[in-house]
RNA sequence: GGCCCUGUAGUUUAAUGGAUAAAAUAAAAAUUUCCUAAAUUUUAGUUACAGGUUCGAUUCCUGUCGGGGCUACCA
């Protein structure tokens, strides 16, 4: 049997007491039990208010009675209580922390999986491959990828996946531009990363559109129209409508622009090591959803209008009508989308699935769950959207078409630098090769770029200003980083600890320590199930600071005692563990030097 | 217009309805004969506004004002 964590401990004697005390009947889940403000004395708190009115007494009474009790059941696990405005502060004893430390850091393995085993497909980074990607991309691709090694962590069985939105008029344009524009240049012979040569003409196309309604404008043409009308657009309208076709110069063409982009794609993802178990086409898989449209008028789920064109009424759940195909028998997003679930259902099975998508695709999102549901699907309701808030710039939106991207291989290579000044500065590591120097740039500065971006709630957008880039001191993957390195420098000179003392008493930056060390698997726990990796970010920096704070105050190797020098090792080995572990689940790697 | 999200120190971010709202950064200062000063310590500064529910509201509800997104026979 699996022993029980310390806060459990405490949360079913409670309950036992409340229990026998008052015939309390309600579930020990439902107990208010925080951790102890600092300025009082104790180490949980149970709030009484909401138990005064349940049981008809003062929260003082009550408070009295079950500190009284608790101490008098369990001498080893309490060790002082006190009342103070409604809150019961209950005290434990050092010896129990230690115990609680000793008995987790030998079974490590310990982080339980209660729920069974889950199949979760986890779809992040759907690029489209006329431009490279962009710090947007960056915050999705860390995202994603965290959130599948933290349910791996938990037990899962997870499956990453990627949707590549290879065909459509954006990549046209491309196409279109480096025709009229090219030259037959290639990414080979102008030495650039080829999701960049591509990039680059999507640009070059809006210049030239926009020229083009500028000058319709100024013959007397209405706005709209010259939009519609510029002859670039129409031209690349026609080869969206070749390629549809089939016909073979525009596929061949749009085959080598698109290898030239995955090709500098593959080059940031392993750089920045994102990987995928299963990757999409969206060319292979756009007509899929079609044979969702006539399941769906059979059933009555879709109608059809006069003109032809196929469509959901969703009024009644608070949404519009929305169209599932067009008049002239092609497919819209959406419908892609519906096939798209499908197969992947069909191929593996999943229970949930996540999309890790931007939330200016709520409305989408919803709208693929709800008609799901609607056609009897039983993967409906797994479907689960992460919904993450954009990546601004102080001045409002990323524009590509304005050029006010920021892009994903240039602040890599920003950090990249950066780290490299900093570490020069210091001079710290002087005897690294010029390969291991390549490689701890690379680890910081990822570091600094992927903790910067998985801090944060990812619900909530967050604004990043070029001016002031990404620090690499305070509430950052460095300052980790650098905490770990310091653990590791004490532990290749202190050796493996010979005993723990479990009699020792505990200072107080010790114990915080220890407390905080026990909360790692509640943290780890939550994240999973808010699939919120910034919960993990944030405990993990709580750490190291409070490690930092204790490293100042107290030495390891010069310790008071053996006794302590050995607890302190223990409590170093543990946290630099525990530190690595989180940030793995980050994708950040943390360096024995720096 | 309709629907959704959002408003916390100068700035970037925290806080299952719980005690005196917490960090970082920017600013001012202090700490290296002692395990890595990318660190530590100290000082000053915040819940847009008005109501409501509650023993208790940054959190829940209503309204006002600000910011953003969606509302395509684009993806």
């Amino acid at each position: 049997m699996q022993e029980l964590s310390l806060n459990q401990q405490v949360r079913l004697a409670i309950h036992q007491v409340l229990a026998e005390n008052f015939s309390w009947q309600g579930s020990s889940d439902s107990l208010v039990i925080n951790q102890t403000k600092p300025e009082f004395e104790g180490d949980f708190t149970l709030v009484l208010f909401g138990l005064a009115k349940t049981l008809g007494s003062s929260p003082d009474q009550i408070g009295q009675s079950v500190g009284a009790s608790l101490l008098k059941k369990q001498p080893a696990l309490f060790s002082a209580f006190q009342v103070v405005k409604g809150f019961l502060n209950l005290s434990i004893p050092d010896k129990k922390w230690i115990e609680d430390f000793t008995r987790t850091s030998q079974n490590k393995t310990s982080v339980d999986t209660p729920r069974p085993r889950q199949r979760v497909l986890v779809e992040y980074s759907s690029p489209n491959t006329n431009k490279p990607l962009h710090l947007g991309h960056l915050r999705n691709i860390f995202l994603g990828w965290s959130i599948s090694a933290i349910l791996k962590k938990m037990g899962q069985s997870v499956v990453k996946s990627c949707v590549v939105n290879d065909r459509g008029i954006h990549i046209c344009k491309s196409m279109i531009a480096w025709q009229r524009f090219g030259k037959g240049a290639t990414p080979t012979t102008t030495g650039m990363k080829g999701d960049h040569f591509v990039g680059h003409y999507y640009v070059l196309f809006n210049d030239a559109y926009k020229k083009e309604v500028d000058a319709l404008v100024a013959e007397g043409m209405t706005k709209e129209r010259a939009e519609q009308e510029a002859p670039i657009l129409k031209a690349t309208q026609e080869m969206l409508l070749r390629w549809e076709q089939g016909d073979a110069a525009t596929r061949e063409l749009w085959k080598i622009m698109n290898d030239w982009v995955y090709e500098g794609f593959d080059q940031t993802y392993q750089r920045v090591g994102a990987d995928f178990d299963k990757i999409y086409y969206e060319s292979e898989t756009y007509l899929l959803g079609k044979t969702f449209v006539e399941e769906g008028l059979t059933s009555g789920v879709f109608f059809r209008k006069p003109d032809g064109s196929v469509w959901i009424d969703l009024t009644d759940d608070g949404l519009d009508e929305k169209l599932v195909l067009r008049k002239d028998g092609t497919s819209v997003y959406i419908t892609q989308d519906l096939g798209l679930a499908q197969q992947k259902y069909d191929e593996f099975a999943y229970d949930q699935s996540i999309y890790v998508i931007a939330d200016e695709q709520n409305y989408h999102m919803k709208v693929l769950k709800l008609i799901l549901r609607k056609l009897g699907k039983p993967y409906a309701e797994g479907i689960l959207h992460l919904s993450y808030g954009m990546v601004e710039l102080p001045t409002g939106r990323m524009k590509s078409r304005e050029g006010t991207v920021v892009d994903a291989d240039d602040i890599t290579q920003e950090m990249v630098e950066v780290a490299r000044k900093k570490t020069e500065e210091l001079g710290k590591v002087q005897d690294f090769t010029h390969q291991e120097l390549k490689e701890l740039y690379e680890t910081l500065a990822l570091g600094a770029l992927k903790f910067y971006l998985l801090r944060v709630d990812p619900k909530k957008k967050m604004v990043f200003n070029p001016e002031e880039s990404i620090d690499f001191q305070g509430f950052t993957g460095p300052f980790i980083q650098y905490t770990h390195a310091r653990i590791r420098s004490i532990l290749r000179k202190a050796g493996e600890p010979l005993a723990i003392p479990i009699n020792a008493s505990l200072l107080p930056k010790e114990k915080e320590l220890l407390v905080l060390l026990a909360q790692y698997p509640a943290h780890l726990h939550q994240s999973a199930q808010e699939q919120n990796p910034s919960v993990l970010a944030n405990y993990t920096y709580t750490l190291a600071k409070s490690f930092n704070g204790f490293y100042a105050e107290h030495s390891v190797m010069q310790a008071e005692s053996e006794e302590k020098r050995y607890l302190r090792t223990k409590i170093c080995q543990e946290i630099a563990a525990t530190i690595s572990e989180a940030m793995a689940l980050l994708g950040i790697r943390v360096p024995e030097r720096m």
